[in-house]
DNA sequence: AATGAATGAGGATTCATTCAT
DNA sequence: GATGAATGAATCCTCATTCAT
C-alpha cells in the first residue's frame, strides 16, 4: 500500500546517518545498504546526495511554513497569534528533532543554488515573524528600545538550539517546553516601563 | 618567540577556510596554500587535520573558561556575577565569530575523544553557569517555575546563535548586542508574581 | 506503413547527438529523450546502443555501395566512370555528413564483429576503386610511378575529411565542391610524361 | 638518469591504448596499470584523463608547429618552402602515428577550453599553410580556379587520412610516402593552361 | 508494443597521510 | 625542520540493460 518504499526508505535511513553521523561522514553507500535498496534505485530517486540533504530540508521548511501561514490567517489579536506561532515553531522543531540536527549543522554543505534557496525561504519565515513583532510594537505590547532584529534572534536562537540540548527522553514534554520558552520569551520582549 | 609561527599561519588559514566552506570541504591541501606552507611543515606542526579543528576550539574554550573563573572569583552577588558572565560569554563568542561558525557546524566531526573531551568542557562551563542560576533562584531572584534546564538553554542558545545573524558589519555593537541579549534574558528568567 | 515510426525518429536523434557530443558521451537516456520515445521502446527496435551505431553506418555503406554498382553497371570509358563515381562518393558523403563525422570517430566504438562488418564493405568498395584505377593504368591514362595504394589513399583522404571542414553554409555547394575536389585527384593521378 | 619517469611512463601507456581502444574505452585504471604506477601518483602529475589527451596532442602541435616556423624561416623560394613543408607535415605524421590516430578520434571528447586551445593551434597552422599557397598564386605557380580552401583542405585530407591507412609494416617508407603524396598534391594544384 | 523502475558493475577523482631525501 | 612525491582506500556518480507489468 506504500507509494513509493524506496525514495521514502532511503530518506529515512538519510536521515538517522546524517544525524547521528553528519553528512559528510555519511556515504551514498551506507545510506543505501541501511534503506535496503541498491545505489542505482536511490540515483533513480535522488539527483545526488545534496538531493537527500534538501529533501530532508523542504519537508520540515514546507511544514513550518504552512503553519505559520494557517496561524496567521486566523486573525486573531497580535499578542495570540505570536504566541501561537512560537508555541508552534518549537513544537515542529522537536517533532523534526533529526531533521533540525542535519540542518543546522549542514547547510552549508549544499550546493549553492540549494543553499540560496533555503536561505530565501527561513527568510520568509523569519520576515513574517518579524512583521508580527513589529505590529506588536505598534501596539505597544513589546519593548521597543531593543532593535527588533536581536528581539527575533533572541526567539530563533531557542529554535536553533533545541536540537543540541532537548531529548524526548528528558523530563520535560514538547508540549511543556514549547510553553516555557515562548514564556521566557515573550515575557523578555514585553513592554513595561523605561522599556520604550 | 618569533611573532609568527608555521602553527599560527596554518591555524588562522583553517579557521577563515573551515568557517567559509565547512571542514569537510576543505582539504589540508588548500589550508597549506592559504597559509603558504608546505604540506610537510603543517605536519611538522600538528599530527592530523583533526587537529586544526580542535585547537581551534581550544582557545576559545580555554578563554571562556578562563574569564569565567575570574569573574565568579570575584565573588561579587549572584546577580551582579551572572549578568558579567552573560556579558562576557556573548562579548567573547563574538570575538570568536569564526570560530563559533566553525564549533557549532563540526564538533562532530571531531574523533571520538576529542569529542567528549570538548563535551566535558562545555558541560564544565554550562555547570557552574547552572550553579549561578540555582543560587539566584536560591535567593528568590530568578524564577522557579520553568526548570532550571530551561533557563539555562535559553542563555545558550542565544550565545549559539550568534555566529548565525550577527555581522560587525551590523547597526549595533559587539557591546549593545552583548546588554540587550543579557538584558532580555535577565528579564526572561527574573522572579515575579506566580512565577513561583 | 506511418511515416514516422519509432525506429526513425531515435536514429535521427542519436545521429544528431553522435555527431554534437560525440558517442561515447552520449547516453541512451538523452538519445530517448531527444527521440520522444521511451526506453523500453527504444530496445524493443534496437538491441543494444550499439545497433544505433551500426544502423547509422549501414545507411550511408549501403546507398554509397548501391550507387558505385550502378555507376560501373554503366559500362561507361574507364575515365567517365571514374570521374562519376569520385562526384558521387564526395556528394554522398556531403548528404551525409553527421553520418559521416560519426562514422570516422567512433568506429572503433563498435562491437568488435560489427567492426569487422563495417570494414568489409568499406573494403568492398575501396577494392572496386582501385579496380577502376589499375584498369586506367592499364589503359595508360593514370601515372604509374606511384604505388596505386597511395592514389586510392590520396582520394578516400579527401573522401574521409569532408565532414572536417566542408559546411553547408560555407561558399561553396556540393556539387561545386565535388567537382573540384575530383578535379584536383585527377589531374595528380593523371599520366604524364615521367610518370611511367 | 630520468627526468620523471612517472608522467612519462604514464603518457607513454596512454598513448598506446588510447590508440589501441579509444579514449573512452580506456580506463584510468587500465593506464596506471599498464604504465606501473598508482592511480594518485598519476593524478599527482595529471589533473584528469582529459590532461592525458592534451598531452598528447601537445608534443605533436608543438613540434609541426615549430618544424613549421623553421622551414618558413628559411625563406627559400614559394615552391621549394611549399614541397618542404608538406614532405614535412607527412613525415612526422607518421613519426606521430598513434598520436594522429588519438587526435583525430578524439578531439571532440576534450574539455571545451582545451578543444578551443587545440583548434586555435591548428588553426594557426592551418592560416600559415594557406598564406604560402596564396603566395604562390599570386606569382602564378598554383591554379586559382579552385578556391584556396578546396586546395588546402585537399592537402590536409591526405595528412588527416595518414593513420588510417598508413604503416610502418607496409611496402612504403615514410619518406617514399611523403615524397609521392606532396608530388600527388603539387601536381594537382599546379597552375595550367585554363587554370587561372 | 510499451513502460520506467531497478540493477550492478564500472569509472573518474579526491585526499589525509607517510616517508625518503 | 622541511619537502613534495607517492600511496591506496574511499567516494560519488553514470549508464547500458533487463524485466515485471
Amino acid at each position: 500500500m506504500k507509494q513509493t518504499s524506496v525514495a521514502d526508505d532511503v530518506l529515512r535511513a538519510a536521515l538517522g546517518l546524517f544525524a547521528a553521523q553528519g553528512y559528510a561522514n555519511t556515504s551514498v553507500q551506507q545510506v543505501v545498504e541501511q534503506a535496503g535498496v541498491t545505489k542505482g534505485a536511490m540515483y533513480h530517486y535522488f539527483q545526488s546526495k545534496d538531493d537527500l540533504l534538501f529533501a530532508i530540508y523542504d519537508r520540515m521548511l514546507t511544514l513550518q511554513t504552512d503553519h505559520l501561514d494557517a496561524i496567521v490567517a486566523r486573525g486573531e489579536p497580535i499578542e495570540v497569534t505570536l504566541r501561537a506561532v512560537c508555541v508552534d515553531v518549537i513544537e515542529t522543531s522537536i517533532d523534526f528533532l533529526l531533521e533540525g540536527t542535519v540542518f543546522f549543522r549542514s547547510v552549508h554543505m549544499l550546493s549553492q543554488p540549494r543553499q540560496q534557496e533555503v536561505t530565501r525561504r527561513r527568510r520568509a519565515y523569519h520576515d513574517t515573524f518579524a512583521g508580527l513583532v513589529e505590529k506588536g510594537q505598534a501596539e505597544g505590547l513589546y519593548r521597543t528600545d531593543v532593535p527588533r532584529g536581536v528581539l527575533v534572534a533572541h526567539f530563533f536562537a531557542d529554535v536553533h538550539y533545541l536540537p543540541t540540548w532537548f531529548s524526548p527522553e528528558g523530563p520535560e514534554t514538547k508540549e511543556q517546553v514549547a510553553a516555557q520558552l515562548t514564556e521566557l520569551f515573550l515575557t523578555g520582549i514585553a513592554a513595561g516601563p523605561g522599556r520604550g
